[in-house]
DNA sequence: GGGCCCGCAGGG
DNA sequence: CCCTGCGGGCCC
């Protein structure tokens, strides 16, 4: 990630799985050498990452290059033009065979680390020319990249732990020739010997009995360039040559792929490019992307297109829109029922009470942020709130009548304004008219033949009411049960223009909130203000550090019922009642007789129950309530689809306890879990 | 205390 | 992908 940037720059969602790599500090050291002047620096800039990682082993990466660097101090001095030379590519490390075509000296040294290491001295440049890679034309190198071309062949016998000599080794198929890379020798193992013995290790720089000299010694072999066709000019390899038509000619219109390493002929590609394009990268068919999506490693962030798009983008305030509760999202989702569920939340009561509506949504009560009606214009709504909005409405708890939304000019990145044109039946309005118990009528409206056969719709009213109607909570959001849609029409709102209406009853058998039965059930359920974790109200808190000062036996008494208020054993809770039919589906589930019976221990937490069972029965792989549960023979239950993943993944044990299943174990659905699940949860697997 | 205007979630 | 929205913190 670039500094400064938040997951959500790179357009992170919430649960999405990320993989994170700590990035290392990138440290240069300088070995010092007893010699004054053969002062060198590591830093070895260019082939030393690519060198250790082809040869897997860092430490003696170091050494290697420790070695070569002080023998090419020494070297340095004598190397002369036409010299056979062995160099360093840069890119990979390895050393192949070239000739000094020039030598000049330079102050300024191709990179700054090394000039910091080496100040005010001059630098040897070597031009280098590659015997087998003429076209790549002539190379300038420094001096710990070039050395007097290796002409030493050990033998097996020769060679002893601790010397560094040249290897073939290739680091992406090992087993295959490769290049010539400098390596310490760690040991020797006989199992070894046909390996070594088929490409024998040479001395790197070695001067060795005959003196450095213009003589080409045998030449080393590197493996073929394609182990595909093993360079035979005679066979079609889309390998080495064009990727579409494998045949070797015109390399000059080949274009390679910067992702794939592919080459393609421009007449090849589909549509066919008539010259080589002047672009920097090129990506084949295969691997082109949307270039403006990808973030490269070390590369400054592209401007998302989510956050381009946002407000904040293009706006010149200054402001954090990240604090407060307007504009954070959520942090947990209601998944024990699916989103467009009927009817009251499971384990939710009516007169439960969230400070704010980010929380009311995670809830799964009054799932929009904003929004007063959640619904859909082809199914209905499930649930509104009511929180003032529009002042005609009116409320006297039992019944309310509620305005449906638009006609409302929102530009200038609102979310409210004034009414300015008719509102239409469409969406939200159109939602809230299919929960009446009659066809629906957008033109005149219409009233249900049978009011309380209509859809349910979960009720939540807000303090922002509390202005126009009394039975608006105090404080926060409140949940007051089912209501059912009477009937609706369209209307002259104050602002004149036309508004869709609609009047709302209730139908719950949980008594209302404002109710001397509802405020006592509240009470019983000790159901208070619920804020966000962490939420800290200020004044509150101060208000009760004053008071504790000020009074500390009242501060005591507080502390006290507070500390009640946690354990509900005391207070007497409305204990939950199962039916008859759940207790014999309970019944049935013989497996988990144990949990249940843990779980029926909650009863007399009431609502709370279900709570219980959700935790009881939660999925430990997908952290919500197991669907189509398979209950293992450790009496654990699993989704059988988590199960089926974590054994296609070969992992053939209990997720819960790493219990050994075996790989043939059957999978079989607890069918009477699944059936009680679905009565306490109902339509809670819908969302999977 | 009233208006401004943001991210987010949801539907379509 | 676009459109919509009975929140809510902060500035004036």
């Amino acid at each position: 990630m670039e500094d400064g940037h938040t997951i959500f720059d790179y357009n992170v969602g919430l649960n999405d799985i990320v993989q994170l790599l700590v990035r290392q500090i990138p440290t240069v050291e300088v070995v010092k050498s007893k010699d004054k002047e053969a002062e060198l620096s590591d830093s070895d800039s260019g082939c030393g990452s690519t060198q250790s990682e082809s040869d897997k082993s860092s430490t003696h990466g170091e050494v290697e290059v420790q070695t070569a660097n002080l023998a090419n101090f020494f070297f340095s001095v004598c190397l002369k033009t036409n010299e056979l030379v062995d160099a360093r590519d840069l890119n990979m490390g390895a050393w192949f065979e070239a000739q000094i075509v020039n030598v000049t000296k330079t102050t300024k040294t191709p990179k700054e680390e090394a000039a910091e290491a080496q100040p005010a001295e001059d630098e040897i440049l070597y031009h280098v020319k590659y015997e087998d890679y003429p076209e790549n034309g002539v190379i300038q190198l420094l001096a710990k990249d070039v050395r007097p071309r290796a002409r030493t062949v050990y033998q097996w016998h020769q060679l002893e732990a601790g010397m560094v000599v040249m290897v073939n080794y290739n680091p992406d198929d090992p087993k295959e020739r490769g290049y010539w890379y400098d390596a310490e020798i760690q040991r020797k193992r006989e199992t070894r010997l046909l390996c070594m013995q088929r490409e024998l290790p040479r001395e790197p720089g070695s001067l060795g009995d005959t003196p450095a000299g213009s003589e080409s010694p045998l030449k080393r072999s590197n493996g073929p360039e394609c182990k595909h066709c093993k360079d035979d000019p005679k066979k079609k390899c889309q390998w080495c040559n064009c990727h579409i038509c494998g045949i070797k000619q015109d390399p000059d219109k080949q274009l390679l792929c910067d992702e794939c390493d592919m080459a393609y002929h421009i007449y090849c590609l589909n549509p066919p490019l008539t010259s080589i394009p002047d672009d920097e990268d090129w990506y084949c068919p295969g691997c082109r992307t949307d270039a403006s999506e990808v973030v490269l490693a070390g590369e400054k962030l592209k401007e998302s297109k989510k956050k381009a798009k946002m407000a904040s983008a293009s706006s010149s305030s200054q402001r954090d829109w990240g604090k407060g509760m307007a504009c954070v999202g959520r942090t947990k989702q209601c998944t024990i029922v699916p989103s467009n569920h009927y009817g009251p939340i499971p384990s939710i009561p009516v007169g439960s009470l969230w400070k704010f509506r980010v929380q009311v949504s995670e809830s799964g009560v009054h799932r929009p942020h904003v929004a007063g009606i959640h619904g859909r214009s082809n199914d209905g709504a499930y649930s509104l709130v009511l929180a003032g909005g529009y002042e005609d409405d009116v409320d006297d708890g039992n019944e309310f009548t509620y305005t449906g939304s638009g006609g409302r000019d929102l530009s200038g990145n609102k979310r409210t304004a004034e009414q300015s044109c008719d509102q239409t039946l469409t969406h939200m309005n159109r939602a809230v008219a299919l929960n009446c118990n009659v066809p629906v009528n957008d033109k005149n409206g219409a009233e249900a033949k049978n009011w309380k056969a209509g859809k349910p719709v979960r009720v939540v009213r807000s303090c922002k009411g509390r202005k126009h109607s009394k039975y608006s909570p105090e404080e926060g959001n409140r949940y007051d049960g089912i209501y059912k849609v009477v009937k609706y029409w369209p209307a002259k709102g104050k602002s004149g223009f036309l508004v869709w209406r609609y009047l709302l009853r209730r139908d719950d058998d949980e008594p209302a909130p404002w109710t001397r039965d509802g405020k006592e059930r509240i009470k019983k359920l000790g159901l208070t203000m619920q804020y966000p974790a962490g939420y800290q109200k200020e004044k509150e808190n101060k208000n009760e550090v004053e008071e504790q000062a000020a009074t500390p036996s009242k501060a005591k008494r507080k502390r006290k019922s507070q500390g009640s208020a946690k354990t509900p054993k005391k207070i007497k809770v409305e204990v939950y009642k199962l039916t008859q039919g759940q207790k014999a589906l309970i019944k049935n589930d013989k497996p988990n007789k144990k949990l249940w019976d843990e779980a029926m221990e909650s009863l007399s937490l009431g609502p709370k129950f279900l709570n219980k069972v959700e935790e009881v029965f939660l999925c430990i792989c997908c952290q919500e309530v197991v669907y189509q549960p398979v209950t293992t023979e450790c009496q654990h239950n699993v989704c059988r689809e988590c199960l089926q993943r974590s054994f296609r993944a070969d992992v053939y044990t209990c997720p819960a306890c790493r219990h050994d299943l075996g790989k043939n174990y059957s999978m079989t659905v607890n069918q009477s879990l699944q059936d009680i699940l679905n009565q306490f949860f109902p339509g809670y697997s819908s969302g999977r």
